[in-house]
DNA sequence: CCGACGTCCTGCTAGC
DNA sequence: TGCTAGCAGGACGTCG
């Protein structure tokens, strides 16, 4: 479910709720995440002050006091929310924090594709992130990213989709901002000059900061830290619009299989630039 | 080495 | 109305 918008504004509702607070225990259920949480984390998390919450990509970081952290990632269901721990659990929640100030922070994850671990130092965070994200959109240099994307074969939709060249956009925010950069999703990587580079880099800006304004989009499951849904989902162009009417031209938006993705394209905004002999 | 594809999991719904 | 195949905001391992 959550791209860079909705993990943004996860952290951006947690964080007075967390920051400052004592982690009381931890607590898991029987099913397994994708990383499994191990019971003896419980015992190095407890105790510990929140200190801050970040995001990187599409990865949420807990930092707590002494250098370890708990990082997490939502996959396509995971909600992530601060209620109070009189509250009875909702079904899928996997994970609780108790916090001293008679809260709870919440994992709850239908499919189970995401994961919550802990991570004792610093150095192993930065491992972790290191050896799997790209940059930030917005700490694009425009010089790298021509290059990445000339030194590649691969569709723009595959490029925008890998982590590691830039982190946080997922499939919604590739179709859309391929969209607004008037860019076909199937394009080779190495086709692309370096006014399309440029237009791309700024149209994934625009739309990531489109959709955090507008708390994130919600398909099914996603809602912030604080339980709201987002509002994206009405501002969305190509993604889902299949068979619709383009808002800009008038043409039908396609669907198509693209990077083991569905991908929405608009045949009339988006064609190929004739390479020319 | 690179890129395409399958897999993990549950729930909803389009289409028969 | 009832059933079921197929699909869903992701990441990663494997195969060719």
């Amino acid at each position: 479910m959550p791209e860079l918008p909705e993990v943004e504004t996860v952290v951006r509702d947690l964080r007075p709720a967390l920051v400052g607070r004592i982690v009381r225990s931890a607590a898991a259920g029987p099913l397994a995440l994708r990383v499994p949480w191990r019971g003896e984390w419980a015992a190095l998390v407890a105790g510990a002050t929140i200190t801050a919450i970040r995001r990187r990509g599409k990865w949420i970081l807990i930092d707590l006091q002494g250098g370890g952290a708990l990082l997490g990632h939502l996959g396509m269901t995971g909600q992530l929310r601060v209620l109070r721990a009189d509250e009875p659990a909702e079904s899928h929640t996997h994970l609780s924090f108790t916090l001293d100030d008679g809260h709870e922070l919440r994992f709850r994850d239908i499919r189970r594709f995401g994961s919550f671990q802990y991570l004792a130092a610093a150095s192993d965070l930065d491992t972790f992130i290191g050896e799997r994200l790209g940059p930030e959109p917005w700490d694009l240099q425009p010089a790298s990213w021509y290059r990445d994307l000339r030194s590649s074969r691969r569709p723009l939709k595959a490029l925008l989709l890998d982590q590691a060249v830039v982190a946080g956009v997922g499939n919604i925010y590739a179709d859309e901002s391929l969209f607004a950069a008037r860019l076909p999703p199937r394009q080779r990587g190495a086709l692309t000059t370096r006014v399309q580079a440029e237009r791309l880099r700024l149209a994934i800006l625009a739309t990531l900061d489109q959709a955090i304004a507008a708390r994130g989009s919600t398909i099914r499951n996603y809602v912030g830290g604080s339980g709201l849904e987002g509002g994206f989902q009405h501002e969305h162009r190509v993604y889902a619009r299949a068979g619709k009417a383009c808002l800009v031209c008038g043409e039908l938006i396609h669907m198509m299989r693209l990077a083991g993705r569905s991908t929405h394209w608009c045949p009339g905004c988006q064609r190929s630039s004739r390479v020319r002999s």
